[in-house]
DNA sequence: AATTATGGTCTGTGATCACAGATCATAGTA
DNA sequence: TACTATGATCTGTGATCACAGACCATAATT
């Protein structure tokens, strides 16, 4: 399920596709935290009638990827510094656990297409893609944790990711500014860095080691939005501006 | 927002109504697994168009408490008993930390209403009311989950509830006849029994035996569902029936 | 000039309708 | 009698419309 948010959906049905095009783009960081969404704005830009919108929105309003407002508006979620730290300490144990259950499972057909995808990132990263690098980092991430023995957990995660992506897309910039040069540095190769060693864990046939990797990695960036706090989450504001789908066509 | 599924919710969206309403039927097991709803039969049912039905439904299938079948329809899903192990494992988790957290932070007023919440489980056993039974034990547990201080966690409970409920209450009896008349008469008053035991944790002020004890009961139950497995679940079929929903009145 | 009133616009909401596909019972046919 | 064909019915789906509330810019009034 969660992988099928980055592949095409043969669904005929014109509210999965929207629904889809939707998880796609907030994932990938399309929308901004605190952004208003409207039915028809999303309707006639999606090239399709209200109706298959409304209910995609409410879908995503159910997982909380979007929130609807007291003034019966929908909008991007702008998560508070702790709703951040509450859900990265629910992705360090489920994240986790779906990293140890997927090593222990993992073909070697399997790796072999984890690399591949390692090397589209290396890719997009030598090209200056921010757009491929994101979307490969969340294939990558996902493909393993479709292969955990644990079938319900994959969409928890999925659901976390959807209700964090935003709010991680507009941190990720400000952090870098607390970052000395040196470290912004590292930070740039980082993602990279961290799918190397857990590659070598998976290699390695050591899922404990896996999961300590992915842990780790999630406890460090825990700890930097708790030393950074909500010092600059008081700017979030309501953002609205046209958006180009061209990346998301419907058909 | 979990605890309010049994609260009289003051929204005025006939969607958000719907919506509540169907959840707290789905966890009072008022729906059968592989039962099927229809969204006029819903509106009818509940004085209503379709439109409000509509939006509630699709928020619950993207929750998984509603599946789309391949020939569009909708149901209740009908878990196996791998996916019943697979939500018990995330359950033990989650709710024990949750209860751990939970633990940690109650205060005389919350512990003197989930006393108030017991005997009220009491009364309703002594009365025979299974319904009154099972809104009681669901308070319980949700107004326990509601009090931890990751404020994501109850909403990721929840839908896990919401996913498994209708099979559990499928199970329930099938699984009684597994067990010697001994057990079963044990087993009437076990939800009590648990209950008991966590509350003399929190008022001991013992987290971490709190968090054992939801761990421990939620794990003797995945034992016996491993040990019963699917034996039979194959008769699980199509449910259709004349719904009284007089105990979810939506006006 | 400052305040109030007004009208247009944008929003979600609920209702209704036509339509296509599936299903099933019934009637027609071999 | 057994099979087939047909038509009624039920399903979700998508589109469209009217409506009320919020908002805002503009004009009228004080």
């Amino acid at each position: 399920m969660s992988v099928k948010a980055f592949q095409q959906v043969e669904t005929k049905s014109a509210h999965d596709q929207v629904y889809h095009i939707l998880k796609r783009a907030i994932l990938a960081g399309f929308f901004r935290p605190g952004e208003q969404v409207t039915i028809r704005g999303l309707a006639s830009q999606l090239g399709t009638s209200e109706m298959p919108v409304r209910e995609a929105i409410k879908s995503l309003v159910a997982q909380k990827a979007i929130e609807a407002t007291q003034d019966r508006k929908f909008r991007i979620p702008v998560l508070s510094s702790q709703q951040m730290k509450d859900i990265l300490e629910l992705r360090i144990m489920l994240e986790g656990l779906a990293t140890e259950e997927a090593a222990e499972r993992l073909t070697q057909e399997q790796l072999d297409h984890l690399h591949a995808i390692h090397e589209e990132m290396g890719e997009a990263i030598s090209n200056q893609d921010s757009q491929g690098m994101i979307e490969a980092n969340i294939r990558f991430h996902f493909f393993i944790y479709d292969q955990c023995s644990n079938q319900a957990l994959p969409a928890i995660i999925e659901s976390l990711w959807l209700q964090y992506s935003p709010t991680l897309t507009e941190y990720v910039p400000r952090l870098m500014k607390h970052l000395t040069h040196k470290d912004q540095q590292a930070a740039r190769i980082l993602d990279r860095e961290r799918h190397t060693r857990l590659l070598d864990a998976f290699k390695a046939r050591d899922p404990s080691r896996a999961r300590a990797h992915m842990e780790a990695d999630l406890s460090t960036f825990l700890r930097v939005v708790d030393k950074i706090g909500d010092s600059f989450a008081d700017d979030f504001e309501q953002h609205r501006s046209v958006r180009d789908y061209a990346k998301f066509p419907l058909h």
